[in-house]
DNA sequence: CGACTGGTTGACGAGGGTCAAGGACCGTGG
DNA sequence: CCACGGTCCTTGACCCTCGTCAACCAGTCG
């Protein structure tokens, strides 16, 4: 199940706030361990899309989008990740997407390669395939969402998934701005605001404020989300 | 790098045309053996959405396409599949998409236990890390594609990727209706045909026919593909 | 109190979907 | 050899959803 073997209690930085340069794991604080507690700030970046690889982050509190920018700015974000979840993992040893902290963010970062080595049980790959695989399944499922549904159904389907991966059946915190909520749906940020008014006249949902989410119908909600 | 162990060379019985049944390794086939060469015919379910799954497939002529539907139709496709590619891995029993020839198609069905048992090389079980990690990337990849790219970028990227994946550099052919490109894309048939058009008429393609495709100016195609 | 970030709402337009007609390209059979 | 049917593709006309642009509001922190 992968919990962190020989933690170095860090003293905990102050980190800066962004968007100044974020904190990487350093030769000095690794050197005699394979797992390191690293704090980020609101905004900042863990890792950013073509730097080099050699760390899998675990969330401790917090939550990391993770996305992918074209040229001109447009951005998708591929996942949000709470905590408990995992995430930088690459074949090759570039990172094909940037993470940020939406929030402050506790991680545990561990060196890719000593996961991957002889010493580490074989368990653990089986362990790292199994949360590949699901991970795989969740972004086919986002393509259909992505692809195929339209402005409501994203919203629902969206609530929906936070609903279940954060447990909270009524009173839904969500941790990221509609911006953020947009470019995970492949949407606008005035069409989600939009689309969340849409679902409060329809007595679906009610709105304690913009973060703060009660589900009154969930079959309804279900039912929308096709 | 997984070649079949002992194959049994079955005697190739004739496919019933789509949308009739398709053959699914039976166990008098595979009482030996943990790989089965099996073919499938134009249109015809490799597995369906739902299904019990327990074979991992490895693609040896013919592609493949691998879906998802909404229940009034609406399809995506996730992925193409060519000669080589290998589809099918599930983290739990029960495949979450669906996987269809779209012209004569010949694999090699592996059982996925015997894959993942003591007897198999752990370097197996890397190998399959890595597919999935890839696979994860590239769906990575179509996310941001789904969410944020015009038309015209998508076909792009589309003719781009299908380039570099079958090696051919002028004179693409093209194995998939236009419907199935729409359903990769995100888009509609309609749609997709007023691209090909439009590259058409700047001069960066040239349709020797719907399926054959010349690149004139790959410089200009990518700059499209954003 | 003012500045800033984040959110809502409205007016308008464009990109792509829908609907429809017709053309091209097969393989099959008379 | 050509006619026929089926599948696939193209093109046009129209329309709708969602993006764009803009103004304004709400909450928070100094």
């Amino acid at each position: 199940m992968l919990t962190p073997l020989p933690v170095m209690d860090l003293p905990q930085t102050q980190m800066p706030l962004a968007p100044s340069v974020p904190p990487k794991p350093r030769e000095e604080t690794e050197f005699h361990t394979s797992s390191v507690p690293l704090n980020f700030a609101r905004n900042s970046e863990i890792f950013a899309e073509g730097e080099a690889a050699g760390y899998v982050y675990k969330i401790v509190s917090g939550v990391v989008r993770v996305s992918k920018l074209l040229p001109d700015g447009r951005r998708q974000i591929s996942a949000f990740h709470l905590p408990g979840d995992m995430f930088g993992f690459e074949v090759d040893d570039v990172h094909h997407v940037s993470a940020e902290a939406i929030g402050p963010v506790k991680v545990i970062a561990y060196k890719w390669q000593n996961l991957l080595s002889a010493t580490s049980s074989s368990s653990f790959v089986h362990e790292l395939l199994n949360r590949t695989m699901i991970g795989l399944r969740q972004t086919q499922d986002h393509l259909l969402l992505l692809g195929r549904k339209n402005a409501l159904e994203r919203l629902a389907a969206f609530l929906i998934e936070m609903v279940r991966r954060t447990g909270s059946e009524q009173s839904l915190h969500l941790a990221m701005p509609r911006h953020d909520i947009a470019d995970y749906l492949g949407l606008t940020l005035e069409t989600v605001s939009r689309m969340f008014a849409e679902l409060k006249d329809a007595g679906i949902i009610k709105l304690e404020s913009a973060r703060q989410v009660s589900v009154l119908d969930m079959p309804k909600l279900e039912a929308m989300a096709t």
